[in-house]
RNA sequence: GCCGGUGUGAUGGAAUGGUAGACGUGACGGACUCAAAAUCCGUUCCUGGCAACAGGGUGUGGGUUCGAGUCCCACCACCGGCACCA
């Protein structure tokens, strides 16, 4: 009988949806088990490949918990809010409700089909009000615990998408989701205070199984540094306070530079001579956009205040004050100490405006480069520091700073607080009004969820107010706390709102009278294992993470973080169009080669319509059948590292899946497992399981495709049989369970496969009686014998050198040590006689 | 520039410091077939040799070790992130 792919994954599918083998059961006495995949946001263009390489490996991750013993939850849902929805509505003059309803319909049809052990009664979509209730309630805690404040600041504001931008939004100077010019604009907006918990932030990470690479973007985004901040006194009376990591350069300062936006230039407007050219500074910087601030850094540009200097207290060195936009305001106090000697920028900035360079640490090059001294470097020209190294004089002056009384220990951040407001009708309405006698009031809780109301059109207002605030009826209200006038917020989230906690609500979905239960957040949480992509580190996860820490404080989590394991796969690329491997003569090649150059050509591309290189999971499936897609996408590679789609490989997979099928014809109705493929058996149940526990899916896959392949040539029983089945299982579900049927294990064990326990292997039979062992002479390998297991050290010595190979290697030659590693090779060192 | 990662056959990729190239793709040969597809069996790192075998080989150059793809140092190339953060 022919493998019938079709027929089979629907005939399961069907199965599962009735059986409902994936419920997740709350308060069950079994060990829990918290898989998370990052849930999709449904786009109009429907799954594409990327999304079932990491959903596929949690899958089989979460099935093979369930077959050790766990209750498992595995839950799916919609991060449905968002800009292209909205772009798409506006587009097709469709609503963005029913955009979303459609996608995710799509979506959810295209997951079904991939067999995923979803427990979709736990399905949850940010934005229906049901759940944005919550969000919204969250949000309201926050603001009552001042962790949400309003402020006018410069923000990044994209002039195609005519909206706000978190400084994590914007890629390369460009709004990251449509590529618009991204200019500073001064706006009214709300902001979370996530810069209260950077401390937490970085230091809970300890204490986490995540992979090293998310901890080390995580920390170097949040940019904590240990300094000083050293005030300076300045020739008019005045104070002005700069920070430095490098106390101990402070007598290397031969200038001071302020950001041009520093506020207390306004007030010395009239003691600076030259005010017109500072002005003309000022204006000429604010013009710029951070990113352009950031591209015209190769030369310094500045202005020197006349008729200001400031004192340096450590020597009273009366030194000259600039403004220049290579400081930037919105970091430690928008004023630094200029140390040309060492460091680069101030160097480049001395040269420029020909200051003076100090050397305060031995041994650079002063006339060609900074020297930015090590931790041993050797202090000059400091007094009292003279002969310290670095690493000494660092606290030492830090010290002696706080001690004079011109300083202070001071701990600074990269991290910036977040944008939260978007000024957008497709997202959470923020539920605040702003009463002109109460100020900003929260909504009652009873009046939660505050409804989107339906606009007519969505389109962002010229003057960049959200579409929400043309509608009169809605704006204008009344205060909950006074009674009198009072208008609504018209901002709304930002789409990272609602995925801040959803992997909450998946414990306690349909609660209408809590965010979840106190109840179902004990029994699941933490997550025990989340996978998402290396782009969401400093974005999703980190604001998750800032979300659940303040939940914890308010006593609603008994974990201080939400995810105990985070794990990232790579991404799946397809093929350069003009890939070389596609021509079929050495000229059509050649001519390749020559018009696009060879580099290029080899190198795989994101996966986009205009290349045409774009693979549809739809069409896969149609082909070959869910169970070879998935097989196919662990086979590919490395879980971590970027994958190339290769619709020729597909093909192995396929056939690998018809191999195991056509053992059906071939086994022996003999229920023991045969001798013959007894070892290997164990071997590979220890191999497949360790393998799926640490994200080896393709080595797993490549160990069952080996036991196939020994069955073809040793012949296979129904118990050989029985345990490839259940180790196919997590991988290729369906077609276990059809092998399972058709071999009589579900009549006879009264389960599904995937309800079953997973194999149990024994230690001492994952090893052969005998071993083939390496022998090398002097590290060269020269032939190889055969051992038993247990043999000692004298007899693998007394065998090797029996071997008639090595006999000739020995001719006029001297023993003079031997090195055996059991199992593995016996070197023998030789010495001419 | 800084941080992180990667570099292995024609190709995707395997290798707790211990026989480099498992497993798959492609290619080649054979069986089956009128033929093709599918399937099954075999070969496939390079050089020399009929062969046994010998020599070379994991980006480059050094080092540690009985033994290095793996560890250390320097360099090159590519990928990802950050980028005037004082």
């Amino acid at each position: 009988m022919k493998y019938d792919f079709a027929a089979i994954e629907k005939k399961w599918q069907d199965i599962w949806e009735e059986k409902k083998p994936y419920a997740a059961i709350t308060g069950d006495p079994r060990p829990k088990f918290y898989g998370l995949i990052e849930f999709p946001y449904p786009s109009a263009a429907g799954l594409h490949v990327g999304h079932p390489r990491p959903f596929t490996a949690i899958d089989i991750v979460t099935r093979k918990k369930r077959m050790d013993g766990y209750n498992v939850i595995f839950p799916i849902g919609y991060d449905a809010f968002g800009l292209p929805t909205e772009n798409y509505a506006i587009k097709n003059h469709i609503h963005p409700a029913i955009v979303t309803r459609d996608n995710i319909a799509n979506f959810t049809r295209q997951l079904k089909m991939l067999g995923y052990g979803f427990d979709w009664d736990r399905c949850v979509n940010t934005s229906d009000p049901k759940y944005y209730k919550w969000t919204q309630w969250i949000f309201l805690q926050m603001f009552k615990h001042g962790l949400a404040y309003k402020t006018t600041m410069p923000i990044n504001w994209c002039t195609s998408c005519k909206v706000g931008l978190a400084n994590e939004e914007v890629v390369d100077g460009v709004c990251e989701r449509c590529g618009g010019e991204v200019v500073r604009k001064e706006k009214s907006q709300w902001m979370l205070r996530i810069t209260k918990y950077a401390d937490r932030l970085i230091d809970d990470l300890d204490d986490l199984d995540y992979i090293e690479r998310v901890k080390v973007q995580q920390k170097n985004w949040i940019g904590r540094s240990t300094g000083v901040e050293v005030v300076f006194k300045v020739s008019n009376g005045d104070e002005i306070t700069v920070y430095t990591t490098r106390a101990d350069t402070l007598y290397g300062v031969s200038y001071m530079v302020l950001s041009p936006e520093h506020p207390i230039l306004e007030k010395w407007k009239d003691q600076i001579a030259n005010w017109d050219e500072v002005a003309a500074y000022q204006a000429e910087a604010a013009r710029k956009s951070d990113f352009e601030r950031g591209e015209l850094n190769k030369d310094k540009t500045g202005v020197c205040l006349q008729g200001i200097r400031v004192i340096n207290p450590v020597n009273n060195a009366s030194v000259p004050v600039f403004i220049s936009d290579y400081v930037l305001m919105g970091y430690g106090t928008g004023a630094v100490m200029g140390v040309p000697g060492h460091d680069q920028r101030d160097w480049e900035f001395a040269m420029k405006f020909g200051l003076p360079i100090v050397e305060v640490v031995k041994g650079g090059d002063m006339t060609k480069e900074a020297y930015v001294a090590k931790d041993d470097g050797i202090m000059v020209n400091s007094d009292w520091m003279n002969g310290m190294t670095v690493r000494e004089a660092i606290p030492a002056m830090k010290k002696y700073c706080v001690e004079h009384g011109f300083g202070k220990e001071k701990v600074n951040y990269k991290l910036r607080d977040w944008v939260f407001s978007r000024q957008r009708y497709w997202g959470e309405p923020i539920p605040l009004v702003n009463c002109e006698k109460c100020g900003w009031v929260p909504l009652d809780e009873s009046e939660l969820p505050l409804v989107l109301p339906n606009v007519e059109s969505y389109e962002p207002t010229d003057d960049g107010e959200s579409p929400l605030a043309k509608m009169t009826d809605w704006v204008n209200t009344t205060c909950p706390k006074c009674g009198g006038h009072a208008v609504r917020e018209t901002d709304t989230m930002p789409n990272w709102a609602g995925s801040c906690w959803y992997y909450l609500r998946y414990m306690d979905p349909n609660n209408d009278e809590a965010p979840f239960s106190k109840e179902a957040e004990e029994y699941w949480g933490p997550v025990d294992w989340y996978n998402g992509g290396m782009e969401h580190t400093t974005l999703h996860l980190l604001y998750s993470r800032f979300w659940h820490k303040f939940l914890y404080d308010i006593g609603l989590v008994h974990t201080k973080e939400p995810y105990a394991k985070r794990t990232s796969h790579g991404m799946i690329l397809g093929r350069n169009p003009h890939y070389v491997g596609y021509a079929e003569t050495e000229e059509e090649k050649q001519a390749l080669i020559a018009h696009y150059g060879s580099q290029a050509l080899r190198q795989s591309v994101k996966m986009s319509k205009s290349l045409g290189n774009v693979v549809n999971p739809d069409d896969v499936i149609k082909a070959y059948g869910t169970d070879t897609m998935r097989v196919y996408i662990m086979f590919i590679g490395d879980f971590e590292k970027t994958a190339t789609w290769s619709d020729e490989a597909v093909k192995g997979s396929k056939r690998f899946l018809d191999r195991c099928w056509n053992l059906l014809e071939l086994v022996k109705d003999d229920a023991a497992v045969s001798p013959a493929n007894e070892a290997l058996i164990h071997k590979t149940i220890k191999k497949v399981g360790d393998d799926i526990l640490e994200l080896k899916m393709n080595t797993a896959i490549a160990a069952l495709m080996t036991l196939v392949n020994q069955f073809y040539s040793n012949g296979c029983t129904k118990g050989d049989l029985k345990n490839l089945v259940l180790l196919l299982s997590p991988f290729a579900p369906h077609i276990a369970e059809e092998m399972w049927e058709q071999l009589g294990f579900a009549e006879s064990e009264g389960k599904m496969a995937m309800q079953m326990s997973w194999p149990e292997y024994d230690e001492a039979k994952t090893v052969d009686a005998e071993h083939e062992m390496a022998v090398q002479v002097n590290g060269k390998l020269r032939s190889t014998i055969r051992v038993a297991n247990d043999a000692d050290e004298d007899t693998i010595v007394k065998t090797a050198l029996a071997d008639e190979k090595i006999q000739r290697q020995m001719e006029g030659m001297q023993l003079v040590k031997t090195i055996v590693v059991k199992n593995r090779i016996v070197n023998l060192i030789l010495k001419k006689a």
